[in-house]
DNA sequence: CGGGTGTTTGATGTCATTCAACTTACGTGG
DNA sequence: CCACGTAAGTTGAATGACATCAAACACCCG
């Protein structure tokens, strides 16, 4: 069950008044779903605010013909039901499914109550600001990435923010979740995925064994994926 | 020159303070920009947060092979700067060049000003909070069509959200900006943009000449542009 | 061991890019 | 007002990238 001192530990909520913390506290509950269990239900409507404390989490939409969008996987420090908490208006909602890719571990909020909050604790609510700018200066790179990088290099980029730099030769990493839904994921079939994983592989020395990846050279791989993008390496996340 | 009812008129600063929005008028600058003038070059230090009154403005980057990426097309009521007015470290500043593709007027607000005001009247920064998830929400519906639609169905939503659904038909508009611009905008060449225009007027019962377009068939049109999407139309913007 | 799911591979089709040529539109200076 | 130059827009043919459909393979779990 969190306490405060894992509310004061969570960049968050870390700037937030001492009551409002002691308010979360009393409120959230936390949770444990399976791999594959459903944390919302497209059809439910949504009445709490998630924190990811573990695992990954898939936010997948539906289009009219019936393809599945996975419009964000979430993972440890993300968050889903923002909008609903910082809304006044209820129009354009979202109706997303959220599903457990990994074992995971959440907490969560009752919306009116977070959003009570939110209005009457201004570091609070700033927290949230700085939390979503960054959130969105990630979206505007997949952007700039779905527009000018081929498969390969988007997979790259992928593999590049999941490894950890100071490792030395071979970097040795492992994909957190199933190749299909990292296609899906990143705009492309996983058939073109695989493709696209042996070619990078050529390319720029590295090496794939079910779900394990290891680069052989880091300044390869970064050359060929960074080329076509605005920002420099390392460019977390 | 901004005056105090201008701000209040403002969904942006409508909530806000009395005295925040006074302060706003003492510092607010208004600046008139013809077609072709930049706002701000990738060079320059960002040091004024720019809010749009009339026109279009492009907001571009370069890739590392010297690719222009057009990030964002602002037009009235967008703005700029938010990420330095929110952030406390200023890592992954952004150096975007910001471009007038028509005549355009904006005011601009000192960026520490501003960000004092925010830190001290929440309803100000609450307003940004809103504005920021809805910018976000559009953002989230761009990767969404890049992955899942084509050339001509992305063309055809723009067309869709330009559009005066009010109108009788056929419903008239006119591109506000370039066909090149508006190509690059969509992560397409100007010459794909022109075959896929082409072949949505045929498909769609949409006429184009120069910059005018009109639409004698709008549910044919929405029919074959919002299949491929989550939303529903209309879904402005 | 069998069955389902996830992953790879091949053959083929579709769509977007590239490079090049050409047309159109527009603004400038003679 | 026309001639010219430049930039925007269109068109064609060839290439490349990704999607699609079908089949085979690998792996995990019961």
């Amino acid at each position: 069950m969190p306490n405060r001192h894992f509310f004061q530990s969570i960049a968050l909520f870390s700037k937030a008044s001492e009551s409002s913390i002691v308010e979360c506290e009393r409120l959230a509950k936390d949770h444990f779903y399976k791999k594959g269990e459903f944390l919302l239900r497209s059809t439910q409507e949504q009445n709490v605010f998630l924190y990811v404390i573990r695992g990954w989490v898939k936010v997948a939409k539906e289009s009219g013909e019936g393809e599945e969008i996975i419009v964000d996987v979430l993972t440890q420090q993300d968050y889903y039901g923002e909008q609903q908490v910082f809304q006044t208006d209820n129009i354009g909602a979202d109706l997303a499914a959220l599903q457990a890719l990994t074992d995971t571990y959440i907490f969560t909020l009752p919306i009116p109550s977070l959003k009570k909050l939110t209005y009457s604790d201004p570091a609070l609510s700033l927290g949230f600001m700085q939390h979503n700018l960054a959130k969105q200066a990630q979206m505007a790179m997949e952007i700039e990435h779905l527009s000018i990088q081929n498969a390969s290099q988007r997979i790259g980029c992928v593999i590049l923010r999941l490894a950890e730099v100071k490792q030395s030769h071979p970097i040795a990493l492992h994909l957190p979740y199933d190749k299909t839904i990292l296609a899906t994921r990143l705009g492309m079939r996983p058939e073109t995925f695989s493709r696209a994983l042996a070619k990078l592989c050529e390319h720029c020395d590295v090496e794939v064994s079910g779900d394990t990846i290891r680069i052989y050279d880091l300044n390869r791989l970064v050359d060929y994926v960074c080329s076509h993008c605005s920002k420099t390496f390392p460019c977390y996340k």
